[in-house]
This record gives C-alpha cells, sequence and structure tokens, in this order.
DNA sequence: CGGCAAACCTGCGAGC
DNA sequence: TGCTCGCAGGTTTGCC
C-alpha cells in the first residue's frame, strides 16, 4: 500500500519513539521477505541507539550508534505497529520486533511479503544498490520542471508508466501518479517524451501538492501520526479519481450519468483512473 | 536500451 | 455458507 506520504507517516510516527532509544530485544520471526534478512540481524541489532529516523523514496532508514543504517521497505501491505511492552503475542504476519529501552515495542507486519529489511552502511549509502537508482525526491528543492522535463524526453512509453518509475522521481506510486496526472490536466495515456517542457512544468507542482496534502491528511487524522490501534502510515485520504471509477470527477459539472465520470483503464497491469474531459 | 507481462505472496470483497 | 475469481497502494526479472 504505502507510497511515499505514507512512508512518511511512518517515518514521524517512529522517530519520536526511536530515536535516542536503545534496543534491547529484537525478535526476528522468519528467515527474510523479498529478500533475506541480514544474517544474525538480532544480534546485529540488539543493544544498538537509534540516532535517527529518515527516509528516501519509499524506504525507511534507520540510523544506529555503530554506523549501520537499517533499511526497510513495506512493498504493497507491510506496517510498522507501535506498541507498550510487555510485547503482546505476536499475531500472524509479525515478522520483526524491536523492543526499546523504554517500554516502545515496534512490530513490521507484512501479509504479502513484497517488504523487505536490510542493513547498510551510512558511510556511502546513496551508492547502496537499493538506493543508487532513484530520482530526485519530489518535494525537495532538486525536483524541478527542467529535472522531470529531462527524464520525461525521449520516453515513448505512456506518462503513467513513467512516473511510476522510481529513477525519473522517487515515492510516487499507483495512486498518487493518478492524482497527480489529474491535478496537471495530463492523460495518462500521454506518451511521456509529449509531456516534457509544459507538461513537466505542471506536473512538478501537481506532485509536491498531491503529496504534501496527502502528508498532512496522514498527520492530521492520527494523533503524533500513531492512530489508537498503534499502527502507523495508514490514513483517510480523499482522492480525487483514484478508486472513483464512475464518480462524478470534482472539477467537472457534467452529469456522469451521461459522461461516465471518471474512467478507469488498464496500463502496464496496473489500473489508470482518469478523467476524459479534464485530462488530455 | 525500451516496454511490457509475469512473478513474488496473502487477503478481501463480489458474485454465484 | 462456501467456493472461485479478480483485484490490491511495489519491485524485479525475463522476454520480445
Amino acid at each position: 500500500m504505502p507510497e511515499l506520504p505514507e512512508v512518511e507517516t511512518v517515518c514521524r510516527g517512529l522517530a519520536p519513539r526511536l530515536t535516542g532509544r536503545r534496543l534491547v530485544r529484537v525478535s526476528v520471526r522468519r528467515a527474510g521477505l523479498r529478500l533475506p534478512f541480514p544474517p544474525r540481524l538480532a544480534e546485529r541489532l540488539t543493544g544498538r541507539q537509534v540516532t535517527a529516523v529518515g527516509r528516501r523514496a519509499k524506504y525507511l532508514l534507520i540510523d544506529l550508534d555503530d554506523g549501520t543504517v537499517v533499511i526497510a521497505h513495506l512493498g504493497m501491505s507491510g506496517r510498522m505497529v507501535i506498541a507498550d511492552a510487555p510485547a503482546p503475542p505476536p499475531g500472524k504476519h509479525d515478522h520483526l520486533v524491536l523492543e526499546t529501552d523504554d517500554g516502545a515495542v515496534v512490530t513490521f507486519n507484512d501479509a504479502r511479503r513484497f517488504g523487505l529489511l536490510v542493513l547498510a552502511a551510512r558511510a556511502g549509502l546513496a551508492a547502496h544498490p537499493l538506493l543508487a537508482g532513484l530520482g530526485p525526491e519530489p518535494l525537495e528543492p532538486a525536483f524541478t520542471p527542467a529535472v522531470l522535463s529531462q527524464a520525461l524526453a525521449g520516453r515513448r512509453t505512456p506518462v503513467k508508466a513513467a512516473l511510476l518509475d522510481q529513477s525519473v522521481v522517487a515515492g510516487l506510486g499507483n495512486i498518487y501518479v493518478s492524482e497527480a496526472l489529474f491535478r496537471a490536466g495530463i492523460s495518462p495515456l500521454r506518451r511521456a517524451d509529449t509531456v516534457a517542457g509544459a507538461g513537466a512544468a505542471a506536473l512538478v507542482p501537481a506532485i509536491r501538492a498531491v503529496l504534501t496534502a496527502a502528508i498532512a491528511a496522514g498527520g492530521s487524522t492520527l494523533r503524533d501520526y500513531v492512530q489508537s490501534s498503534g499502527e502507523l502510515g495508514y490514513f483517510q485520504h480523499d482522492f480525487a479519481v483514484y478508486g472513483r471509477t464512475g464518480a462524478a470527477c470534482p472539477g467537472c459539472t457534467c452529469n456522469p450519468a451521461e459522461t461516465g465520470g471518471i474512467q478507469r483503464l488498464t496500463q502496464a497491469n496496473r489500473s489508470s483512473y482518469w478523467c476524459p474531459r479534464r485530462q488530455d
């Protein structure tokens, strides 16, 4: 499920509970997820102090006091749940449990197991194979129309697929690509190279606005980003087009019964949602 | 190299 | 109620 805003929300929820804390107990309940867990994972984490919790694209980065960084990805169904010690009995798909010296219990749960968790050295982290190919962070100043334009130029694939490509821009997923294209008035069917230039100039603020609003929703609907259940990163957010096939387009005044409303199509095996009257 | 389908794995809702 | 089918927010692989 998680795209950049959800991972950011998980990050903000974990940070106050983990930063400065020492990991006093680590349970590893299976051999790995999409990738195998590192050898001796529990031993390598136990006793370490967390110095920072951050994010790059959809990756969660947890810095430890020995120069190690935990790189975690939530895949499609991964979640982090915070509870108070004593640790509750592990549930189905609880794969990793971290306990801190002040009594927080963080559980990494992932039903589909598309997530991952590996260790890396902080030094040279940007060159790590998982991170090296990532494009710019969409909320940072380096993500400019010129940069996006350059990344889209020469690409003959639909713009929908190009924006899903993490080397073009990091952190967008299926939901926010549809939402950003709607805001920018660009059809998901457009060939990427035709979106360079003016299209990119419209897309950059659209992407920024969509992500910023989603992060704000994550923060505002949760108390300190942690639900009462302890679950992080999952929040209700109103989408303009995503999952709204047949519904009225929020930007149109026409009758969806006559126009068909929001349309859904399949591109590269993923659903795209769009309003044909406002996006071309 | 570029683009697409399939693969990984489980859960859930819709339809019969 | 219970089964099957299609669908799911990610990423990699392998094939044309």
